[in-house]
DNA sequence: ATTTAATTCAAACGTTTGTTTGAAATATAC
DNA sequence: GTATATTTCAAACAAACGTTTGAATTAAAT
């Protein structure tokens, strides 16, 4: 049995309550009795309900984002001097991300579920790091994606990123829908199969003429 | 100058309220406040904050998923004894969605927003309705996207629809994005062109094999 | 014109909210 | 072991919240 300590503690508290209740709907008091904690625990660690926000999601966001960097310069090393296979660059895309929110130890489908209501949410400085980290991760990408689709017109091409961004947070957030609207037949605890089907469709709609 | 009944205001100011700041952010009397009206009013014409809510919610939703039937109807009588092309089946999901969600005189981006933000809301009275429309539309969708898709298996059938929610979603939801990180490349006020585009690229990804 | 119903209004209700405070407790350094 | 930070704690703060109330006003009906 780990010690956590408070600051984890409430972090781990905070993930939860804020994906469950939105981030006004989760209230200080609910995340601290959870955690089990003193109330003014959060200001003294945090300073301010705002700010345990923006470290609840740079926590899992910061790593999220190396990895799929991480994983993209392996399919380049791997493709030498040729370059990287669209269903390469696209499964660094949208592989980490899955992963991690099909990963219970880190968060899971919580967080994910919190990273999709944080999205649409106006919040500043929410909205500031949650751009500024894709913009890091786009910039890493569109050479590859770029090289990948030559045949797309620029107008074409950041709008299908547009859709797959979309496909690829529906189905980080919403795990479980997909269970119920087929009837028990589409399996979301089934990671790399998703990944896999997501990868294929994706694919298909870039490649689309 | 047309005269809009309190109900109409409150409905109004609720839409764009409850749109920017999320259902628990927007205060009633952010709300009366807008519409010009005493703040009891919304419990005499509403009796409940969530009952607003889902009035908010029914007002464009209904109108929504019937003109999207009755889309897939007029193509299917165009298509008589054969059956339907997946591109006409596409265009009834998404086309009214789209063009709803630019039309201003319809609440249009705003409503837009308040749907993406509501469907990961747990709040149980308002995922009956959104979960109870959309079997609605796909009980009607089912037979045709599956007679224009006859080569995909129901585990990838179920995923991929899962996957063109998402696209769709997020499209309708967030149109300012796309002009940001394409650097003024796309116009989401295209509405046509943004149809096609979405219907070119959904298509492509459901037929990929 | 009088009665009846529907609607609007200002004021107040009890809760809950994020945040602050200053003392108590604990850990760290010397 | 004493001194010094660091961390926890119970209590209180004002502000904002959804909701209720009962009287005032307006509209409809007779």
């Amino acid at each position: 049995m780990v010690k956590h300590s408070t600051k984890d503690r409430i972090l781990d508290a905070s993930e939860v309550l804020f994906a469950r209740d939105g981030s006004r709907g989760a209230s200080l008091r609910a995340i601290t009795q959870r955690a089990k904690v003193n109330l003014a625990a959060v200001h003294y660690h945090f300073g301010r309900k705002g700010y345990l926000l923006e470290a609840v999601l740079a926590r899992r966001l910061l790593p999220l984002n190396a990895e799929r960097i991480r994983s993209l310069e392996a399919y380049q090393q791997k493709a030498g001097r040729k370059k990287v296979p669209l269903e390469n660059v696209i499964e660094a895309m949208v592989g980490p991300a899955l992963r991690l929110s099909r990963d219970e130890t880190k968060g899971g489908r919580i967080f994910m579920r919190l990273l999709g209501r944080l999205v649409l949410e106006p919040d500043a400085r929410v909205q500031k790091l949650l751009t500024g980290q894709f913009e890091t991760v786009l910039k890493k990408f569109e050479p590859a994606l770029k090289a990948a689709l030559p045949h797309l017109e620029p107008q074409d091409f950041f709008w299908r990123l547009h859709f797959l961004v979309g496909s690829m947070a529906h189905t980080m957030a919403d795990s479980e829908r997909i269970r119920l609207i087929s009837g028990g037949i589409c399996d979301p605890d089934d990671t790399e199969g998703t990944i896999q089907c997501l990868v294929t469709f994706l694919c298909g709609g870039l490649r689309a003429k």
